[in-house]
DNA sequence: CAACTATCGGGACTATCGTTCCACTTTCTA
DNA sequence: TAGAAAGTGGAACGATAGTCCCGATAGTTG
């Protein structure tokens, strides 16, 4: 078996450096591939800083191999094509926001607070409207491809969790998770970008602490 | 430095906005204009097409061409540039779009009927999510350029015209304009469609009737 | 009719694309 | 240290892109 072929065949699907590395564990000591995977990481950033500055038509191997300061065909060894470069940029943009929603879900504070601070998370990304442009870029791509729907079904899931940390209402949640993205979007649209404050005056609406008339819900 | 905007006339920005197929347009008698026009039209129907069909990426001269059965030269005659092409065509979405919603808003009757009204309207554009995934790509293609900005305007406008037809509360205007794009590019990743009463559910968390609040602001 | 203008469309130029080849270096294994 | 494995990168191939050139055609005007 040549030496190229086979591993090029292998590298193009390889998108996991997570938990399923259990039976291969031994290669990771290897150095030649702890260089690799810095490289690989590399060019999937540097994926993601094309998409913000020249949308998703400026990504070839050229363009982000310079971005990356790699040669041409660094991309085209760690990757199989530019597809394979786009889903790997999408699987880890979704996999980045969703551990932020997570987290702010799971931390402490009450409905309140943590409608407070979703709030200053989307003002905050709104600082840097070209990578929020650039999730939405792969988005689209993966609305194309039922098979790389998992990134985003992990991103929603996501929504919902911390959707149903503030409401126990199911039409609440499903509302939520499927406005979210969209205030983003129509912020991206905006002469200037919306202030924390307006975020959370529209969350308040979108998520209303619960009423006193039919309360059963209690924090702690 | 785009000047060769060519003998194109001043027909770069005009939209016609006219639902109806009124081919008496007072300006252009001339037979010729009138035939290359109608190929104008034909381009950006066509560019639509095939962005729903192969996404932006694949919007070329030849491909647009091909897909309206016309030489490769007619859309370089009639667009001075591909990016012409697709700001024409985000144009012409845009148009078509806030006519439908103005026409649901401006139309018959009450906020319940209105919002009913919306959702069966959602259920439809669903039904054809190549269109609908068009449009965003077309969407964020505007939002990397200020100046395009005039077309998206007018849909947010529309879509606050709709809203302020069931609440007078600017809070929730600005809500509903800012999520219901959400709302539909979310349906694009589900893997079957939403139905209208789906929709409905959601719309009526977003504007829902007026009712006596305790807030100190009573309708009547 | 002829002159003129708008439209038409085949062809070709240059640039850049995705991809491959192949010689080369580095790192691991025995 | 030898040899295999993994990674590196310059060069180039064919395909296709945007765009321009320029003659041909059709409608308008006088």
């Amino acid at each position: 078996m040549t030496t190229a072929d086979g591993h090029r065949a292998a590298g193009g699907v390889a998108l996991n450096e997570a938990s399923s590395d259990t039976k291969n564990a031994p290669a990771v000591t290897d150095g030649r591939r702890v260089k690799g995977e810095r490289r690989r990481r590399a060019l999937i950033e540097a994926t993601v800083r094309v998409i913000a500055r020249d949308g998703a038509a400026g990504v070839t191997h050229r363009t982000v191999a310079r971005e990356a300061e790699l040669p041409t065909t660094a991309t085209t060894y760690y990757f199989s094509s530019i597809d394979a470069l786009l889903t790997a940029a999408l699987t880890q943009c979704m996999e980045e926001d969703s551990a932020r929603v997570e987290a702010l879900a799971a931390g402490p504070g009450d409905a309140t607070g943590k409608r407070r601070a979703l709030a200053l998370l989307m003002a905050e990304i709104l600082t840097s409207p070209g990578h929020l442009l650039a999730e939405f870029e792969l988005y689209l791509l993966a609305a194309r491809r039922p098979e790389q729907r998992a990134a985003t079904r992990r991103w929603k899931e996501a929504l919902a969790a911390f959707a149903r940390e503030l409401t126990d209402d199911p039409v609440r949640v499903k509302l939520f998770t499927r406005a979210y993205d969209g205030l983003l979007l129509q912020a991206l649209l905006d002469d200037e970008p919306p202030t924390a404050d307006e975020f959370e005056d529209l969350l308040r609406e979108l998520l209303p602490d619960a009423e006193a008339d039919a309360d059963g819900k209690s924090p702690g």
